[in-house]
RNA sequence: GCCUGAGUGGCGGAAUAGGUAGACGCACAGGACUUAAAAUCCUGCGAGAUUCAACCCUCGUGUCGGUUCAAGUCCGACCUCAGGCACCA
């Protein structure tokens, strides 16, 4: 009887002893892979189902590779800074760092009774001073480079979290944190310029092996949008605007202009007789939520300026509006109006009786053409057409039209080609105690500096009251030894504000290679060995947060010499959701069905949830948990035990396990490469199904079995291993080889199909002409019958797979 | 509304350069062992019709149509679910 419990207690302490999974990283005599998890929040509650998935697909491939030859870097650390931590450091009442201290050492206890085998030497977290000086250093390059800036803008808001959110962290116009409320509001604050990296952001996603869908993911939230910026001047004044669009097209259909209400042009050019009207929208637009706007978009809002604008390419006088359907942090924030070809700007001017000019006719019959009259009916036409009342556009097509129109345009200086992107400013701080502190000093003379490296890190002072403040005031500029400061005879402040969760993840995966380095990131030398992560798999809730920022800091990192390669991921997997029973999210609203994985490995073993884990479906599916399941995995484990307990290793040249023997090892290591461990399991399965049946495992097929097992189920494979009378780890051993001729059947059965059906099937020798299958197709007793009496129109033969004999009834 | 991805037995899921649908596992049923149960080992298991039984037959991969000797796989339209974006001009 199998003993998981002793066995792998046993096994993990012998890892450990002896440093098993210790990395030689210098050693560059051997092919490199590294293999790289999302690493945790330490948070509390401990490792959930989703971990263990995630981390036990990277623990297969690492553990397979070095023994495939490679020089293995499987690293693992904790993302210790950031909100998540301090929420459930202020729920539990607790301080932040001892809190969070005490949670590394249990997740990195459930970690090791997982038996992953990570080198523990290179831990790191991104809340101890020593990597966070690093993280301090990287933002002091973008600052000194201009990338990160200290600006007045609007930001995200959320009071009940009293501090300012990114976009990523907002859904819904809610706090993803605890879904509190977000409000606009305009504060000075430290942002980084990631729009600069748009470009590069999104060519780089041609080079990198991730889902298509995270891919678009990303494409989506950059937001690449190609169009024109058009000059208006504001009529009887000296002031003008330039407008965003992507339809310059049709210019001559624009009959009015909408402003941003935050446009700084309203208060200057609003007429008296419209001031109240105009300041009173203002006020509404400012106290709106972001909810609230998203709520309100079926119905337009907006109000009359008194101003008109002069439409360049026609000077014909057209009225300037303000609304909140305009967007003041995209393109210019003001818009030229086409309601004849746009479906909200024709709302707007359906609503406030504006006029609709159209300007583009579609390319059908004289008969179905559309004329104006329809367009107040039917709505805006957006698509393609002919444009007709549009002087030098007249008969050309959009494509033709807009390219002549930039022509145009660039010409007479009256506006030029325009690219633009939705990524939007990275909102870099958080008005929060626990997270890296930025080490900028404001001086009194109203000028900013960096400090000096020397002086990095600059560490987080211990605070006891380091609640946030629903005023935006920062918990740390209640440290007023810290905060005040002489800095070369000059006296200034700290900025009391501190980096958000996603600055010490955006660079991680480089301090892995060189951890203990305290004169740079990493050695460059190590830096170009190692990088990039070969694999990294971790879940699809970061694809516009982590994963959009760790790319723009490996990109930057790049551009300025420090790091080997654009792309940080090569390959990047997400595993799927593990879902309670009852096939809903586990969590908080069924904590019935919630299953830890350090329950499951003392009830079951972490070599069963481990297995389990990995036969329920593919690795990317989400799939429900059943308790079933892995019980299963507890009784295939131990009938695989049970071979080797009750002798049935055999010292002979047995030949009959030869085929599924190397059928199996072909496919495991096929199907571990692409990370298909369902059906890798499945073959295994089949392979003991095959022994029992036999009755006896040569020695050597038992060798081969156990290492292609041990990655899998790593503390029963080194057991077993043992029990074969080997005295060292199987973690370095030999990967086993298979013979591509062995795992050929000699005889093939093919299907006999008459009209597509399958109606009988032989058994052929694997080599058999064309000629020589249909002759024994036709000869075949079943498909006489069938075709008996009736003509044969046809026979399709494909040898080795199916013949196919079409008659005539 | 737009963009991704996915719909296969009672259940988790196999199989896509078009070629025997349902591998493997669960559940279920039967058998062996046992005083008995558990555990273990063996066998069967998509639905339907027929038969003492076996063979055989019909239907079957979300729906409807198409291409093909042959469609879970390709094409067209649609339905449902999951994820992402959402007044981005």
């Amino acid at each position: 009887m199998y003993n998981f419990r002793k066995t792998e207690k046993k096994w993990q302490e012998y890892w450990e002893k002896n440093k098993t999974f210790k990395t030689d990283i210098h050693d560059f005599s051997k092919p490199k892979f590294y293999a790289l998890d999302m690493f945790p929040y330490p948070s509390g509650v401990g490792l959930h189902t989703g971990h263990a998935e995630g981390y036990t697909a990277t623990d297969i491939i690492s553990r397979m590779k070095r023994m495939q030859g490679f020089n293995v870097l499987h690293p693992m650390g904790w993302d210790a800074f950031g909100l998540p931590s301090e929420q459930y450091a202020i729920s539990t009442g607790n301080h932040p760092s001892g809190f969070t201290e005490k949670n590394i050492e249990v997740f990195k206890s459930q970690l090791k009774a997982l038996g992953f085998s990570y080198d523990w030497d290179r831990e790191v977290s991104t809340a101890d001073p020593s990597f966070y000086k690093w993280t301090q250093w990287i933002f002091k390059r973008l600052y000194e480079d201009g990338l990160a800036k200290y600006v007045d803008m609007p930001v995200n808001w959320c009071e009940e979290l009293g501090t300012v959110l990114a976009n990523d962290e907002i859904i819904d116009g809610k706090s993803e944190r605890g879904g509190y409320p977000v409000v606009r509001r305009n504060m000075k604050q430290w942002v980084i310029d990631i729009p600069k990296y748009a470009e590069k952001l999104l060519e780089g996603l041609s080079d990198i092996d991730w889902p298509e869908s995270t891919k678009e993911i990303q494409r989506n939230w950059i937001g690449k949008s190609t169009g024109a910026i058009v000059k208006f001047k504001v009529k009887d004044t000296d002031k003008e605007f330039e407008v965003f669009t992507t339809r310059c097209d049709t210019l001559f259909g624009a009959t009015y202009c909408t402003l941003a209400p935050e446009h700084e042009l309203v208060d200057l050019i609003t007429t008296e007789d419209r001031k109240e009207e105009v300041e009173a929208y203002k006020k509404i637009c400012a106290t709106k939520s972001d909810i609230e706007r998203t709520e309100l978009n079926k119905d337009k809002t907006g109000v009359f300026t008194g101003a008109y604008a002069i439409n360049p390419v026609n000077n014909r006088e057209i009225p300037i509006w303000i609304s909140d359907y305009v967007l003041a942090t995209y393109g210019t924030g003001a818009i030229m109006a086409v309601p004849a070809h746009d479906d909200r700007d024709f709302e707007f001017a359906k609503k406030f009786n504006l006029p609709i000019i159209q300007v583009l006719e579609e390319e059908t019959s004289e008969l179905s053409k559309k004329t104006s009259a329809d367009f107040t009916k039917d709505g805006a036409m957006v698509g393609d057409g002919i444009h007709i009342n549009s002087e030098f556009l007249n008969g050309m097509n959009k494509e033709e039209a807009i390219n002549e129109m930039i022509t145009f345009l660039e010409k007479n200086n009256l506006g030029h080609k325009q690219v633009n992107y939705r990524l939007r400013d990275w909102i870099f701080a958080r008005q929060r105690y626990w997270g890296e502190p930025i080490p900028i000093i404001h001086l009194d003379d109203g000028s900013d500096v960096a400090l000096d490296d020397s002086k990095l890190p600059l560490t987080l002072p211990i605070l006891k009251d380091y609640s946030p403040s629903r005023t935006g005031e920062s918990p740390l500029s209640k440290a007023t030894d810290w905060v005040n400061v002489d800095i070369s005879g000059k006296k200034g402040k700290r900025e009391t504000s501190t980096m958000p969760g996603s600055a010490g993840s955006s660079w991680y995966y480089l301090r892995y290679i060189d951890p203990h380095n305290d004169k740079e990131i990493a050695s460059k030398d190590l830096l170009k060995h190692w990088m990039p992560v070969d694999l990294y798999i971790g879940g699809p809730e970061h694809s516009v947060g982590h994963l959009l920022y760790s790319r723009m800091w490996n990109n930057y990192l790049y551009d300025k010499g420090i790091v080997p390669v654009k792309e940080p991921f090569k390959k990047l997997v997400h595993q799927g959701m593990i879902l309670g029973e009852n096939g809903i999210k586990m969590g908080k609203r069924y904590p019935e069905y919630a299953v830890s994985p350090t329950d499951i490995v003392h009830s079951h073993g972490a070599d069963a949830l481990r297995l389990y884990e990995m036969f329920m479906g593919p690795l990317e599916a989400d799939k429900p948990w059943s308790n079933r399941g892995i019980d299963a995995a507890k009784k295939f484990l131990d009938r695989v035990y049970r071979i080797f307990e009750d002798k049935k290793i055999v010292d002979n040249e047995d030949k009959s396990l030869e085929k599924i023997y190397h059928q199996t090892i072909k496919k495991v290591t096929e199907d571990y490469e692409s990370l298909n461990f369902n059906t890798a399991i499945s073959q295994m399965m089949i392979f003991i199904n095959a022994v029992y049946k036999n009755g006896s495992l040569p020695k050597k097929y038992a060798e081969g079995f156990v290492k292609v097992f041990s990655p899998l189920c790593p503390h029963m494979g080194e057991e077993l291993w043992q029990m074969l009378g080997h005295n060292d780890t199987i973690a370095y051993e030999k990967w086993p080889t298979y013979d591509e001729e062995k795992t050929v059947e000699d005889t093939v059965s093919i299907a006999i199909q008459i009209n597509g059906k399958v109606r009988a099937t032989i058994e052929v020798l694997k080599d058999i002409s064309k000629e020589e299958l249909e002759k024994v197709a036709l000869e075949s007793e079943i498909i006489k019958k069938w075709t008996d009496g009736k003509e044969i129109v046809k026979i399709i033969v494909v040898p080795g797979r199916i013949v196919n004999i079409v008659i005539k009834n």
